[in-house]
RNA sequence: GCCGGGGUAGCUCAGCUGGCAGAGCAAGGCUCUUGUAAAGCCUAGGCCGCGGGUUCGAGUCCCGCCCCCGGCUCCA
């Protein structure tokens, strides 16, 4: 047989040859150096024959920043790891041990609980295996076979694996562990030449709340210690832009104990919230959306009628009014879809465009505060279109462009996530044909890149939901497009077509930043608290260099303020280079600093980062970009 | 909510096996009149997260609670 290499060369080779032959085959050296095999996107063990006419590349240990290699490597340390537990706990079980984006894990049962002290000894059982070396060997076993291993060894979490692997069923053996395993693996442990554990953390067997918890350890590995300091130096980087750390170091907001997950904003950080909501009423005012303003409070029928006490009564603030249940919404479509009820609505209105950016009050829980990524007052950019059934695919693409438009105003990028009909949803089939494939389209024609959750639709309509990466690169979900024809007919809504009946009325629930709590903190992290210039709460800081400068200096900043600068002077007893570094500290775009050798024809602006010029102050003033 | 780690001055942190609570920066005062990332001197600043317990004595040990951090689950 024959199989074709990267530079389209063919090579022959015996039928059945694995991938670690072929590598052979090329040379002595490539062959000590592999690590994978692989062939059209797919990766494959090296011990694992290949097939005729495939196009194959062989990965080696010198493919250090290789997704796949390095996954490869990973995998194997998870399986160290493993081996290192069972050995120093007797009566561990072990569950599974996947790599994953920056490193691996692997879960545990232990029979007492372990302390984050444990690891340094667990550490060094695994730095004792490398030292003694590995070797990884591959063998394919019948289920029957692997079960009855599994069970003997009381090992009830691999016996369930079992059950649901696929064939192939393979193990992976090194020293004295023996796991269960799709592979692929290393050949031997030489190349893991850098490894540690990063964390503990409970997690419950296969995801699921009601199972089990198990004890997952945190791991990372790499080819070499170097790109290990790197690793380790990026996340530092990535805490130093941590919003958390930047919000109150830039004094925009801060939390208090006195009400947990809710952010108070402090004047600088009102400043980016009022240039973003300008931005939002201006953008939403050139698509035919008018602004509305409903209640907070409700009391409970409404939210029977709606559906959200059946779904999130648990997260939502009640209140006892006068002997009534009453609850603060969690969402903002009650009362816009009361707003539409309020009189019968023609098919001539439509589509008629609702947004409002209150905020909403959810219970979250404690342990999944994060910051202002995770907060309990949301105040979403929402909107709601209620249209008819020929306009939804129009109304959709026209949100997603909006979001796309929005999203490169700041240059951050998105990636989407399509969630199509569940397994109790309502309406037919064709019905679902088409709105899944308009949303599809609306992502595609926007150059979005996204993946497809099957059945994470809800069961009135498909949604698109929009995620982005926070400084240590956790994914958030951020905006949100959801078609629903469930909600309207749920408070009876309809509207009166020209034939002079009712119709079935639809309404597209969309919000793009998500929410301003969230939206802001994923801008901190994103310009590191460089925000441009039109978003910095201080734009302008005037430094007079001596004590009789300041009067000019104050009539420079009334100018700068009458041209809609936010301008202020910095007149205390410091000296210049001491209030220069504060100022850079604060992040301010432009600092002016005005001495004897300035007027307001010439004067000496620096910019953010050091950069120097002279200018004057109408240039000064002509060349500054408005918002957006 | 669950697993693990934390909470000491405004901020960053030290405080060994229980024995008078500390540093740097920030703040306030004074001196200096200042030129593109930190002038000098002085001063003040603490319910050691909250509540209970053990002890002659608790920042330190034990129990409960709150909040924060890393994950899980959940989610904008």
């Amino acid at each position: 047989m024959r199989v074709i290499l990267p530079d389209s060369t063919e090579l022959e080779l015996p039928d059945g040859a694995t991938g670690l032959e072929a590598a052979a085959a090329i040379g002595p050296k490539l062959a000590e150096q592999a690590v994978l095999v692989r062939s059209n996107g797919e990766v494959k063990d090296l011990r694992q024959p290949l097939d005729d006419g495939e196009r194959i590349q062989i990965l080696t240990t010198r493919d250090t920043a290789d997704p796949d290699a390095l996954a490869v490597l990973r995998h194997s340390s998870a399986h160290l790891l493993a081996e290192a537990v069972r050995r120093l706990y007797p009566g561990v079980k072990i569950a599974i041990g996947p790599p994953i984006d920056n490193g691996f894990y692997y879960d545990f049962d232990f029979p007492e609980p372990i302390v984050e002290d444990d690891l340094e000894r667990i550490e060094e059982e695994i730095r004792r295996e490398l030292s003694e070396g590995r070797a990884w060997e591959r063998q394919e076993v019948a289920r029957e076979e692997a079960r009855r291993r599994f069970a003997e060894e009381d090992e009830s979490y691999k016996v369930e694996l079992v059950e649901a692997a696929e064939e192939p069923i393979s193990f992976y053996t090194q020293g004295d562990f023996t796991d269960l395993c799709r592979g692929p693996h290393l050949q031997d442990s030489r190349p893991i030449k850098a490894l540690k554990l990063t964390g503990l953390a409970g997690a419950y067997w296969r995801g699921d709340e009601k199972n089990p918890q198990l004890t997952r350890i945190y791991g990372t590995a790499f080819y070499s210690q170097g790109d290990l300091d790197q690793y380790l130096e990026r996340v530092e980087e990535a805490k130093r832009r941590d919003h958390r750390r930047l919000g109150p170091q830039l004094d925009l907001f801060h939390f208090s104990t006195h009400s947990p997950g809710s952010p108070l904003w402090h004047p600088n950080g009102t400043v980016i919230w009022n240039e973003l909501e300008q931005l939002r009423s201006r953008e939403n005012g050139k698509r035919g959306y008018q602004e509305v303003r409903t209640p907070i409070i409700y009391d409970s029928d409404t939210f029977w009628t709606s559906g959200h006490f059946p779904k999130y009564e648990d997260l939502m603030f009640k209140l006892d009014v006068r002997g009534q249940e009453f609850a603060m919404k969690s969402m903002n479509c009650p009362g816009h879809m009361l707003l539409f009820g309020s009189r019968p609505r023609s098919y001539k209105e439509l589509p008629l465009r609702f947004s409002e950016a209150a905020p909403l009050h959810r219970d979250e829980l404690p342990g999944t505060l994060h910051g202002l990524l995770r907060v309990r007052i949301v105040t979403q950019d929402d909107a709601h279109i209620f249209c008819t059934e020929e306009q939804i695919q129009d109304e959709i693409a026209s949100c997603v462009a909006q979001a796309r438009y929005l999203y490169e105003l700041f240059g951050l990028e998105a990636s989407a996530e399509l969630s199509t009909r569940p397994g109790n949803k309502i309406g037919t089939d064709e019905q679902w044909d088409m709105t899944e494939a308009a949303l599809e389209e609306a992502i595609r024609l926007n150059e979005i890149p996204y993946t497809i959750s099957p059945g994470e639709g809800a069961f009135y309509g498909p949604k698109i939901d929009l995620f982005m990466d926070d400084a240590l690169g956790r994914k958030w979900q951020m905006g949100t497009i959801q078609l629903d024809s469930q909600m309207p007919s749920r408070f009876g809504l309809t509207y009166v077509g020209a034939d002079n009946t009712e119709h079935e009325l639809y309404v597209v629930h969309r919000a793009l930043y998500g929410s301003f709590e969230r939206f802001i903190g994923i801008l901190i992290e994103h310009y590191a608290g460089d925000f441009p210039y039109w978003l910095a709460p201080v734009q302008v800081r005037v430094l007079p260099v001596q004590d009789d400068h300041r009067a000019t200096a104050g009539e420079i900043v009334g100018k700068l303020k009458d041209a809609g600068v936010r301008a202020e002077v910095d007149e205390r007893d410091e000296t210049v280079g001491k209030r220069i570094r504060e100022a850079e500290l604060e992040k301010i775009p432009y600092v002016i600093v005005f001495g004897d050798r300035e007027s307001e024809d010439s004067l000496a602006i620096r910019a953010r980062g050091g950069t120097q010029s002279t200018q004057s102050l109408d240039d000064f003033v002509a060349g500054l970009l408005p918002p957006p």
